[in-house]
DNA sequence: AGTGCAGTTGACTTT
DNA sequence: TAAAGTCAACTGCAC
């Protein structure tokens, strides 16, 4: 017991004890808090099951802070009017916590928390956890930064925090999604939340699950066990990206002289590091999630969207089997492998013209690990609204034929299609015997003209007077500095000795 | 055994 | 993290 004023510890998406910078600088006499802010899950980016994944991870922390001393405090309400309540019945003048590449919701309110202390003379400080660095001034020696923060040691987890001095109210029972008016959203197969659950994960992902990563990670068959599916932990802190790639590391020490293993983790860590690059570009550019970051792509597409064509694509009825079998898939589980992410958004934003800001909300909804730093530059590439990206049109037939040889996910997503024979799973509209005694649509639109249109049109603004002008400074600001970030080596030599002098800004992968 | 040729493969370019 | 087209080199095979 103490009478020293507590630091208050914000917990944000950060909801872990182990490489927590802010509770590592906070000290022994805190006040650790959480609060659930109702405006927030009535986004349209934000659902229950990223409410129900949150819930498990709060109950987690709450447990492991009480085991160091002290457990979480959660409130429900305003985030400015509970933190000015606490602070005024602890007399806490210092705050600390993450700080957080969010929404624009977020940051409007972190904005509103900010003007608040310094009004009130709280001092609010905000630490990264992440190799995002805030208020970076170029994108040139990005890299190293990250580098330098990944290879730092972990921060330490207090051996023990203070009691309150008296006790304060909290939220008992956390409100479940009617309580907070979320949507219905079920989602069977969804990952748990718990600090347990992250720990397994991670661990038998680099002991055993991650042996094929590399080459395991294309198909949703092999993805689901292949790939890490650390993303809705690292999403909501409850690992930090620095424990993980720390842990790979060591598991690459581990696995020493196997040529897969060696592959698969320099493949994650490729990965880990684009994480960070992503959410970089959407610090630096918060305005991402609301305009094309090639303003010349306004337009291009209705702003209102089709109807038919959202509520088809939302609920897998396209008429395209591995399209559907995939976003049934996503709805089911809160989980898709990478590329098939990136088939949904293309086949959404070139096959089904639709405006990535009709289709974005959708899937951040339906993705558990939905983090907005990834998912808004995502989504922007994914449609080719960035400008500095090559245009990449995914063949759904094609990718089902290299990603599902057998038909098995189409089988078992869409049952409708169980008796069709593999001749014609891919394309059902060619079975002539059989298509119409299913219970399945046809293509709602014609795959290749459909591509074709898109192809046409985004290539022809692309050739436009002014286009590469705006890419060139686009490019400038977001892009990669890495050279060779997917090439071979070879390839960057036989570029280098080519004829073109100065490389080509707008084939940069950002 | 060498030649001609259809079909395949891979590197590279275009959209 | 794409797909489709082009072109030249290569391959297997019939004669």
């Amino acid at each position: 017991m103490s009478n020293i004023a507590p630091v208050l510890i914000w917990f944000k998406r950060d909801l872990r004890i182990a490489d927590h910078p802010a509770l590592a600088a906070a000290g022994a006499h805190v006040l650790p808090v959480y609060i659930i802010e109702p405006d927030y899950w009535a986004l349209t980016d934000t659902s229950a099951r990223q409410w129900a994944f949150t819930c498990e991870a709060l109950e987690n922390l709450r447990a492991d802070l009480a085991m160091l001393g002290q457990p979480l405090i959660i409130r429900k309400g305003d985030a400015v009017e509970e933190l000015a309540r606490l602070c005024k019945a602890y007399r806490i003048s210092q705050m600390v916590s993450h700080e957080e590449t969010g929404n624009g919701w977020t940051f409007a309110r972190d904005e509103r928390v900010a003007a608040w202390a310094r009004a009130h003379g709280v001092e609010w400080v905000e630490l990264p956890q992440s190799g995002v660095v805030r208020r970076l001034r170029s994108r040139d020696g990005w890299q190293g930064l990250r580098n330098r923060f990944m290879r730092a040691p972990l921060a330490q987890t207090p051996p023990a925090i203070a009691p309150l001095a008296r006790e304060t109210s909290t939220l008992e029972r956390l409100p479940d999604a009617r309580g907070l008016r979320l949507a219905p959203d079920p989602c069977p197969h969804r990952q748990s939340g718990g600090r347990q659950a992250a720990e397994q994960a991670l661990s038998s992902f680099l002991a055993t699950r991650g042996a094929k990563y590399r080459v395991a990670m294309s198909s949703p068959l092999s993805a689901e066990r292949a790939c890490s599916r650390l993303s809705p932990y690292i999403a909501f802190g409850v690992l930090s990206v620095r424990q993980v790639e720390q842990a790979r590391l060591s598991a690459r020490a581990d696995h020493m002289g196997d040529h897969d293993w060696q592959q698969s983790l320099s493949s994650f860590a490729k990965r880990l590091a684009w994480r960070d690059h992503f959410m970089q570009k959407l610090e630096d550019e918060p305005a991402m999630e609301y305009n094309c970051l090639h303003p010349a792509h306004e337009g291009l597409r209705p702003r209102e969207a089709d109807a038919t064509r959202l509520r088809a694509w939302e609920m897998g009825e396209t008429g395209v089997p591995f399209v559907d079998a995939c976003m049934r898939y996503l709805r089911a589980t809160g989980w898709l492998n990478f590329r098939m992410r990136a088939m949904l958004m293309s086949f959404a934003s070139y096959h089904l013209w639709l405006d990535w800001r009709n289709t974005g909300p959708i899937l951040a909804r339906l993705f558990t690990d939905y983090e907005p730093g990834i998912h808004w530059p995502q989504v922007q590439m994914q449609s080719g609204t960035t400008g500095i990206n090559t245009i990449r049109i995914y063949n759904p037939v094609k990718q089902g034929f290299d990603q599902d040889s057998t038909g098995q996910f189409i089988r078992k997503w869409v049952p409708e299609l169980a008796s069709v024979p593999l001749q014609h799973l891919h394309t059902p509209w060619t079975w002539a015997n059989g298509i119409s005694t299913l219970r399945y649509p046809e293509p709602i639109v014609d795959l290749a003209k459909a591509a074709a249109a898109a192809r046409n049109t985004l290539w022809g603004l692309r050739n436009e007077s002014n286009f590469r002008q705006t890419a060139r400074a686009i490019s400038h600001k977001h892009g990669s500095r890495a050279s060779g970030n997917d090439r071979s080596s070879s390839a960057v030599i036989r570029k280098a000795r080519g004829r073109t002098p100065h490389p080509d800004q707008l084939r940069l992968d950002i």
